[in-house]
DNA sequence: CTGCGTCCTGCAATATTGTTGCATGAGGTC
DNA sequence: GACCTCATGCAACAATATTGCAGGACGCAG
């Protein structure tokens, strides 16, 4: 997903600390060409050498929370998790397949949205807007 | 959320049999302003007159299948459900307050997104387009 | 009008996903 | 060496959703 993106860097400058199990989480996600949920996290670890669920949990929470890494919803119940936007990748939607589970990223420039006009008319706070497209993926058509 | 739609029309269209449970549980989401969560659902039972939750979830993936109603993530692991698009409301986005947990709809006009181009070139079968905004809603910012 | 099939519902148990409380251990500071 | 903070692990728990099975309603064939 991004080969540009230096791990000890990006959690530095969110004044947290660079722990082996952190770097580890990021190099599962920015070395997976899509989002992973928590569990697939944790089995990758399972395989090679342990780590907690709750520790992949809460290093799950602490880089979203620090914007480093963005929580994506799936219309099902686990969350996935990517890298987040920064100035190596841009914002964009996700695709979904209902039936294998896959989550896939869209490119950036699939949907323009307008979201700054929305931030100046809207009575509250915007965080983000989060776009999935939902359907079938070519894989599972062709079965 | 809903004046003009016709419930048991709805079901029978699906071919669906119109029980009471199913007609309440549309009353009770179609009479809401804003997308409902599996539990504010059954809760609403609780106080007149029980309805299993397990009968909830059921009519609920029952007519989410049928395409009666819509199911919207939230970024937390509840799902909340309101009324599908149809001839009487058109498709729109949701915001979802990170604080309080409401979620409302917004206007269908918000966000102008061609789906249909995408539909066209994707390499596979895409069933919906999910647009939902995250931040801290007017009545949470206040306090 | 009796027996049979189908569908809807309820209850209990279970599964999945995520969270909390508390203890341990590493590393720094006084 | 005593103390602090922080990351981690383990066990228990919590929230949400699903499954299996049984009972009851309803229509229909005989």
């Amino acid at each position: 997903m991004c080969q540009q993106c230096n791990y000890s860097q990006l959690l530095e400058s969110a004044s947290l600390e660079a722990t082996t199990n952190r770097l580890q989480v990021l190099e599962v996600i920015g070395g997976s060409h899509c989002p992973l949920s928590a569990t697939d996290i944790y089995n990758v670890f399972d395989r090679t050498q342990a780590m907690n669920k709750v520790t992949v949990y809460r290093i799950l929470d602490l880089l979203v929370e620090h914007n480093i890494l963005e929580r994506l919803s799936t219309g099902r119940r686990a969350a996935y998790y990517g890298l987040a936007p920064n100035e190596h990748h841009a914002s964009h939607a996700h695709f979904y397949c209902n039936r294998c589970g896959q989550m896939d990223c869209l490119r950036p420039e699939t949907f323009s949205i307008d979201s700054e006009h929305l931030k100046k008319t809207f009575p509250g706070e915007i965080a983000r807007v989060e776009i999935r497209v939902d359907g079938i993926c070519k894989n599972c058509l062709r079965h």
